[in-house]
DNA sequence: CACACGTTGGCTAG
DNA sequence: CTAGCCAACGTGTG
């Protein structure tokens, strides 16, 4: 196909952001062919993405289902999705020239996350080669991150380095920019926003059906990067916690936000459920905004208008639903800051300007039984087990392993955790993952070390009978409630009755928590002293510690005085 | 320098 | 079921 001269053909090139509504990159394309032209939108299927160089078949499940949806929606705008698979540098220039693009716009990606980075740097420098002109919208966010207008750091006196970096901090910034109004998300665009044009393609560039489909990373042992699937494994993937597509993430939206509205005035997040078993207690959107189904912007409006329905009085950030996305652009721009400080730092402890280097273990064993949930304790396993089979955990599953695989129990490294949860989660996010895991295991941002998960107490509380121990560890089912939590303390004849056999048909516990928590915090705080060494550079003197004892006796007369 | 505060801890006494 | 302690973190504010 070639271009009447005059008119343009634009491409819209999804990589995030995979919907159609609040989509200004997709809307800027198609103004391009108001008076002619043609648009082509497209998905690169990229091994080397982060969607896709680690990634269970679960996620990659998920994603194909994103372009199907996608390309269900375009067509009835009679349009589709063009599908090509590779490495953008190189398949984008032949579609460019075989479609004749004159345009090509897509969502920037804002982050710094390395490999999207030096891909969009590259495909910027063969579209100037191929006189394509490229232009990237922000929409991934609530505001933009960067210095773009409206965005944080553009209202930090234009230095990433200078952002807030604890979430209080944050939302006053946040409430400062605009009155801490949020624009209001801009529509899908309708079939007769689509130049029509006949498809010269129509056999070619069709979606993918099967994550058996989607080719393995090249050059690269595969086995050492991610999970690895084959047609079995795939065709084995039935327990869905949610279906891709924009059309399942609009949908979930008015089930849990908009027909809800006192719900959601009433969220607070560390009061929903991990103990549910089929039924999650939170929104469950988080695989949708990870992967761009929805927009911020139109889960922000949505509580907005269900909090005005609502009869009840309404929870507040951080731990209401507005919160949850103020917590995710938070996370965002501090990826954007560390990047920006050292490119590529946000994932890693060497260079993380908010993470402190904790000399953590590197055992092989304590990880791979983490990851297979064979700790010996019940809830961690549970977890574990779901997380492998649904790609998804309540928030306070996912706290519980992630403090017990590092600061809590195992002291093995927060990078390994974020590595298996990036292969696992439906909702495996860049910003947020690393972020996560940084706070849980007391590296950056949260640094209230002494207070600990335990993994038995923490469940035994939520859910007495351990019903959902029962569901994920099957061999535990028939435990008595008693010693569901910590089989190793019941008797023999207990154990016999219920057909368990420790050691063999569930493992014995991996540690003794009650011991290793007391250790780890020690360690923990001769890392924080060490930082404080390393930090003040001797500007500080360090406290001697015959003041300790008086310093109690101080804090706690001026409590009692306080409580008169 | 002191103090309040921090989205979601555990334990025990009353 | 709640309050207070445990042993004691960093950040932001005044």
């Amino acid at each position: 196909m070639s271009a009447k001269s005059g008119e343009n053909v634009a491409m819209h090139w999804f990589r995030k952001g995979l919907r159609l509504h609040d989509n200004p990159a997709l809307l800027h394309a198609l103004s391009l062919t108001k008076n002619g032209g043609s648009i082509f939108p497209v998905y690169v299927v990229d091994p080397n993405s982060y969607q896709l160089l680690k990634c269970s078949v679960n996620r990659a499940r998920f994603l194909l289902e994103c372009c199907q949806d996608l390309d269900e929606s375009l067509k009835r705008c009679g349009s589709r999705l063009y599908v090509a698979t590779g490495d953008p540098v190189e398949v984008l220039p032949e579609m460019w020239k075989k479609f004749g693009v004159t345009h090509m716009t897509h969502e920037s990606d804002e982050t710094g996350e390395p490999y999207a980075l030096q891909r969009d740097t590259a495909v910027a420098a063969v579209a100037k080669d191929a006189g394509v002109e490229v232009i990237d919208f922000t929409s991934e966010t609530l505001r933009p991150l960067g210095n773009r207008e409206g965005g944080y750091v553009a209202n930090c006196g234009g230095d990433a380095s200078s952002v807030p970096a604890t979430m209080t901090s944050f939302q006053k910034l946040f409430s400062r920019i605009d009155k801490g109004n949020i624009p209001e998300p801009l529509d899908a665009p309708k079939k007769e926003d689509f130049p029509i044009s006949a498809d010269e393609y129509e056999n070619d560039y069709l979606t993918l059906k099967h994550p058996c489909d989607i080719p393995w990373p090249r050059g690269q042992n595969r086995s050492q990067i991610g999970p690895i699937w084959n047609r079995a494994d795939a065709n084995k993937v039935t327990s869905h916690i949610a279906n891709g597509g924009e059309s399942y993430a609009l949908d979930r939206l008015q089930k849990t936000i908009t027909a809800r509205p006192n719900w959601t005035a009433q969220y607070e997040k560390p009061k929903t459920s991990c103990t549910e078993v089929s039924d999650p207690s939170t929104t469950v959107l988080s695989p949708y905004l990870s992967i761009g189904c929805i927009s911020p912007r139109t889960v922000w409006h949505a509580i907005e208008t269900a909090n005005k329905q609502a009869k009840t009085n309404r929870t507040q950030p951080p731990v209401s639903l507005h919160g949850q996305l103020l917590w995710r652009d938070f996370n965002n721009l501090m990826a954007h800051s560390a990047n920006s400080q050292h490119a590529g730092s946000w994932g890693q402890i060497k260079n993380n300007a908010f993470c402190r280097d904790i000399p953590w273990s590197s055992d092989p064993n304590m990880l791979s039984s983490w990851k297979e949930g064979r700790t010996g304790y019940p809830w961690i396993d549970a977890c574990m087990a779901q997380l492998r089979s649904e790609g998804w955990i309540h928030h306070l599953g996912r706290h519980a392993v992630a403090c017990f695989l590092t600061r809590g129990d195992l002291w093995q490294s927060w990078v390994e955790g974020a590595d298996h949860f990036e292969a696992e989660l439906l909702d495996a996010d860049y910003a947020l993952n690393s972020f996560n895991w940084m706070w849980l295991s007391a590296s950056g941002f949260f640094y209230q070390y002494f207070r600990c998960y335990s993994p038995i107490q923490f469940q035994k509380k939520n859910d007495p009978n351990g019903n959902y121990i029962r569901k994920w560890v099957p061999e535990l089912a028939e435990m008595p409630a008693k010693h569901i939590y910590e089989p190793w303390k019941a008797n023999v004849s207990i154990l016999k009755t219920a057909g368990v056999k420790l050691g063999k048909t569930y493992p014995r516990p991996i540690v003794d928590h009650a011991v290793v928590s007391k250790e780890n915090m020690s360690k923990m705080k001769l890392a924080y002293d060490l930082h404080k060494k390393s930090q003040g550079g001797g500007k500080k003197p360090a406290s001697t510690s015959g003041t300790e004892p008086p310093k109690k006796k101080a804090k706690k007369v001026k409590k009692q005085t306080k409580l008169k």
